[in-house]
DNA sequence: ACCTGAACACCGTTCAAGT
DNA sequence: ACCTGAACACCGTTCAAGT
C-alpha cells in the first residue's frame, strides 16, 4: 500500500490524502481498525475462556493475514480505534473471568496479540515474496521454500551439524498453520496451567 | 538502513553494492547472520537446557535490538548463514537432548524464534517511532507511550467498558523487558510440562 | 571481476495556490 | 474545510560503459 496509489484508486493525487490523514502510519492505523472490524464476538462464556480466545485469535490471525502493511502498523501502536477497543474489552475480560489477576491477564493479552500479529506478519512477507517470485499457489511456495532449506541442510558437514542433518524431515514437517497452531496451543495451556496452581 | 547510505559509508556509489549483493534483502540477511555471530554459545547441558535456552533468547533478543531492518530481515527467511546453523543446530539438539521428540523440538525452535525476532522488531518500531519523536530516553518514551493509553481508556464510557476501565493501571504497569520475560517464560514453562507428561 | 554515472520507476510529505 | 500541481528529498535497481 502506497499513498500515491491510494490516491490513484481514489481518482485524485497523494496530496489530497493529507486533509484527513495526517500520515501514511494514521491511515494504517485507520485500515487496522476497520479489519479488526470483521471479527465477530461472541457472548464471552468464562467456561469456555480457552475456547473463545483460540477462536479469537484464528480470526485475528485471519482478518490481518488480508494485507501485509496492516499488520505492521498492528505492532508497536496505542491500539485507539473503536473496534480495537472492544475487542480488547472482549479479550480481557475472558482472562479475568477465567480467574487471572488483572496484571496478569494484562501480560497474557499483550503477549497473545503480539504472537498473532508477529506471525500473521511473517505470513504477510512470505506472501509478498511469493508474488514477487512469480509463484500463485501457496502450496508450490511453500515446497519450494522448504525446498531450498533441507537442500541446504542436506549439504551440512554431518559432523559438525549432527542434530540438524538428521532430523532434516521433522524439521519441514509443519507448515505455517500447523506452527500457528502449535504456538498458540502452547500458550493457551500454559495460561491454563497457571490458573489451576497459582 | 538504505542502499544509497551504505554506498556513501563506503565512499562509493549505490550500484557498486550490486557488484557484491544482488539484493538488499540478500545483505540484510549477510548482516543478520553476522550480528548472530555475536551470540556466544555456551557448552550445551541436557540438565539445564531451559536455563541455557532461556539465556540464547535474551542475548538473541538483545543482539537484534541493535539494528530495525535487521530484525525484519530475520522473519521470513532461510536461515543460511553460518552463524544462523551455528546457533540453530545449538537450540535444536538442546531441546532434543532435553528429551523432546524430533518434529515437536522442530515446532518449538520454530515458535521460539519467531517470538524472539517478533518482539525484538516491536521493539525496533518503537525505537524508531521514538527517534522521530526527537526523544532520547527511552523511559520517557515509555512514560509518554503508556500515558497516552491510560488517557485514553480513562476517557472510555465505564458502562460499556467496565473491565478495560478498571484495571487501567494494571495494563500499563509492565514494561517492554517485562512483558518480553513473561512470554518467554510461559513458553518455557509450557515446553517443561510436555515434557514431564507427554 | 569489479566499478561507475546516469537513468528509471517509484516513494512520503510539504506548500503555496486555489475553491 | 477540502483539494490540487508542483516540488523536495529521498528510495532500490538496471544498464551501458569503463578498468
Amino acid at each position: 500500500m502506497s499513498m500515491r496509489r491510494v490516491a490513484q484508486e481514489l481518482d485524485t493525487g497523494p496530496a489530497s490524502l493529507y486533509a484527513h490523514v495526517s500520515s501514511k502510519e494514521e491511515l494504517l492505523e485507520l485500515v487496522y481498525d476497520r479489519v479488526l472490524g470483521e471479527i465477530r464476538l461472541p457472548e464471552p462464556d468464562p467456561a469456555r475462556w480457552k475456547e473463545q480466545l483460540r477462536a479469537y485469535a484464528l480470526e485475528m490471525h485471519l482478518v490481518l493475514g488480508s494485507h501485509r502493511d496492516v499488520a505492521r502498523a498492528a505492532l508497536a501502536t496505542i491500539p485507539t480505534g473503536a473496534n480495537s477497543v472492544r475487542a480488547g474489552e472482549f479479550v480481557y475480560r475472558l482472562l479475568l473471568e477465567a480467574g487471572m489477576a488483572p496484571r496478569e491477564a494484562s501480560l497474557a493479552m499483550d503477549r497473545l496479540i503480539l504472537y498473532v500479529i508477529g506471525d500473521a506478519y511473517e505470513g504477510s512477507l512470505h506472501h509478498g515474496r511469493m508474488r514477487a517470485a512469480g509463484i500463485d499457489d501457496p502450496g508450490e511456495y511453500f515446497e519450494n521454500f522448504v525446498g531450498q532449506i533441507a537442500a541446504y541442510y542436506r549439504a551440512l558437514p554431518r559432523d559438525r551439524f549432527p542434530y540438524l542433518t538428521k532430523h532434516i524431515d521433522d524439521l519441514i514437517a509443519d507448515d505455517g498453520e500447523q506452527r500457528f497452531y502449535y504456538g498458540l496451543d502452547l500458550f493457551l495451556d500454559g495460561l491454563e496451567a497457571r490458573l489451576s496452581k497459582p
